[in-house]
RNA sequence: GCAGUUGUAGCUCAGUUGGUUAGAGCGCCUGUCUGUGGAACAGGAGGUCGGUGGUUCGAGCCCACCCAACUGUACCA
């Protein structure tokens, strides 16, 4: 290749640039989604704090097998989670949810703590999974637990908690419903309709995961992946096929008596085994132990939030809540945004859950000898703020961006810095204007591109007044509402006096703040 | 993972039956503008046409494979 600076349009290969590019499932966050996710944390946190819990941290990486199930093997050692091999060959992998982390740290610290132990922590938690809308990689979670308590108080709290904060948040009551279920109301039905034993656990997840899919297909649908399979192109042999768990007519219709009572209220405090519509089959139903243990449960809560003042519309029984199929043993609940809203190009979009938790009694005896009880519940923020964002319960105006001195003599530089140290000192926003100062157009684009309220600009005139020195404060914002108006001519003629000032140079401050004021622009 | 759809400028998209040097709008940069952003006018930068290979005298267009995104589905502690 000749010389490219001869003719770089043909000298062909450019060099080729690093392409600026993010992982999929992964996003950016700008100034306004920051500040979104700041008010939100800050609001869960007086909840939790008001509920008596104490923060507490945990890194972001912990030993594989400290958090559960997935031992990498070495073909798929990032199947699900983000892991890899220390320098001693040991696997540790970045955190997937907050509650396996916490169970580690109560149990390497149990002998410390006070107990019952209850705290919370909010941060990233990473899933290796397929992205979709809403749901990202790296994500952020709002968690409380309460390690050592095995009463159902522990867990009613839990309920009217979540309950507390969906309203601190601002979604009106009636808007969300915390529903509460027992896996005990689901493992007894099960074993009444003979799935129980080990040789059936395969079994028992499927119709789990089938009865958890009653929110996203309607009832023929999970009929089908209860029984035989289901093909998802719509009809036989079309699309990919799911396997049924193999259930007869008579355990299907069972399954979904009992849980088509879903979105009906269900006199919470009232619970009995009556409250759970069984169908004229099974008999033999009422006498299983398990199933009789879950309801009882379930009437403990029930009787303890009711007793609290929280009615159906905050806080139901639903027998279909499933949740995660590995470690909840008892209760479970889960948080649903009744709101609906539409999207960009008009479909209706449902929210759906935006945390839940329940309890999970094995996970720190995992790491003992013995017994230890725990309950939590979990927010997910990230999900949560994208559905207050869309139903503008979070603000999605771009915040103040900071008050510009402009550089109109570039020999009086220290003239502008020193005005900008007095806007400073007065807790006000501001900057000196950094770039080219050689035209005042650039300056305003700027100062317009940071949203700033509004610049500050002194030339010779304003320096040499005969009045003494004076500045001119030019309200941007002003400035902006003047463009888009009509030309009503006193109001705009009003207004355009409103927008630009001239003051004498030790009014600066005043001018500044009366803007700040007219805006009301604080900042936080 | 499986299935379908789609890949052309930073963004939204044109691009004829395969035919010279691939276009528009918006955005961006510069100038008109050594005293004023959101306006106007003029100019400019920016493209391996997702990638590789093939068919052809000739491929943005046809074929094969690969990659990525989107949608559904599976998994989801």
């Amino acid at each position: 290749m000749r010389d490219q600076t001869q003719n770089p349009k043909n000298s062909g290969k450019k060099p080729t640039k690093l392409r600026a590019r993010l992982p999929r499932g992964l996003a950016d966050r700008g100034p306004a989604e920051i500040a979104a996710t700041r008010a939100m944390v800050e609001t869960i946190r007086e909840v939790y704090e008001r509920y008596g819990f104490e923060p507490v941290e945990t890194p972001a990486f912990e030993y594989t097998d400290a958090l559960g199930k997935f031992l990498p093997d070495q073909d798929r050692p990032n199947e699900g989670v983000f892991s890899l091999q220390d320098d001693d060959e040991q696997w540790i992998s970045l955190r997937y949810d907050l509650t396996a982390p916490l169970a580690r740290y109560v149990a390497e610290n149990f002998d410390a703590l006070p107990k019952p132990y209850r705290s919370y922590r909010f941060g990233w938690v990473f899933r290796n999974e397929k992205p979709g809308p809403g749901r990202f990689r790296q994500f952020m979670q709002f968690d409380a637990d309460t390690v050592g308590s095995g009463s159902p108080a522990a867990d009613a709290e839990m309920c009217m908690m979540a309950a507390d904060t969906m309203e601190a948040l601002g979604i009106p009551r009636g808007s969300y419903v915390v529903k509460v279920n027992n896996r005990k109301v689901l493992d007894g039905v099960m074993e009444a309709i003979g799935l129980g034993g080990d040789e059936n656990a395969g079994r028992r997840l499927t119709v789990l995961r089938a009865i958890d899919k009653l929110d996203k297909f309607p009832p023929e649908e999970i009929r089908k992946l209860l029984g035989t399979g289901r093909w998802d192109g719509g009809e036989e042999g079309k699309g990919d096929f799911t396997k049924g768990a193999g259930l007869g007519k008579a355990e299907i219709d069972l399954l979904m008596n009992l849980v088509a009572i879903g979105p009906v209220t269900v006199m919470m405090g009232g619970a009995s085994v009556d409250t759970f519509n069984l169908g004229t089959e099974n008999a033999a139903l009422p006498d299983n132990a398990t199933f009789l243990a879950g309801v009882s449960e379930l009437r403990a809560i029930g009787e303890l939030v009711k007793a609290s003042g929280y009615d159906e519309d905050r806080i139901r029984i639903d027998p279909s809540v499933v949740r995660g199929l590995e470690y909840y043993t008892g209760p479970v609940y889960e948080v649903e945004l009744l709101l609906e809203t539409k999207d960009e190009k008009g479909r209706p979009v449902r929210f759906g859950s935006v945390g839940g938790g329940g309890r999970y009694d094995g996970l720190v005896s995992r790491f003992r000898g013995e017994p230890v009880p725990a309950t939590g519940f979990s927010i997910g923020v990230s999900r949560l703020q994208a559905a207050l964002t869309l139903i503008g319960k979070l603000g999605t105006r771009p915040a103040t961006g900071p008050v510009v001195v402009t550089v109109f003599d570039r020999d009086r530089l220290a003239d502008y810095q020193k005005m900008v140290s007095q806007l400073r000192a007065e807790d006000i926003r501001a900057e000196l204007y950094l770039g080219n100062p050689k035209n005042m157009g650039n300056q305003l684009k700027y100062a317009d591109k940071r949203n700033s309220p509004c610049v500050i600009i002194q030339g010779s005139d304003e320096k040499n007044d005969p009045d003494g020195p004076q500045v001119i404060v030019k309200d941007l914002i002003l400035g902006a509402e003047l463009a888009a108006l009509d030309k009503d001519r006193d109001d705009y003629l009003q207004r355009q006096a409103d927008a630009q000032r001239k003051v004498p140079q030790l009014g600066m401050i005043d001018e500044v703040r009366r803007i700040l004021a007219r805006h009301d622009v604080t900042w936080r």
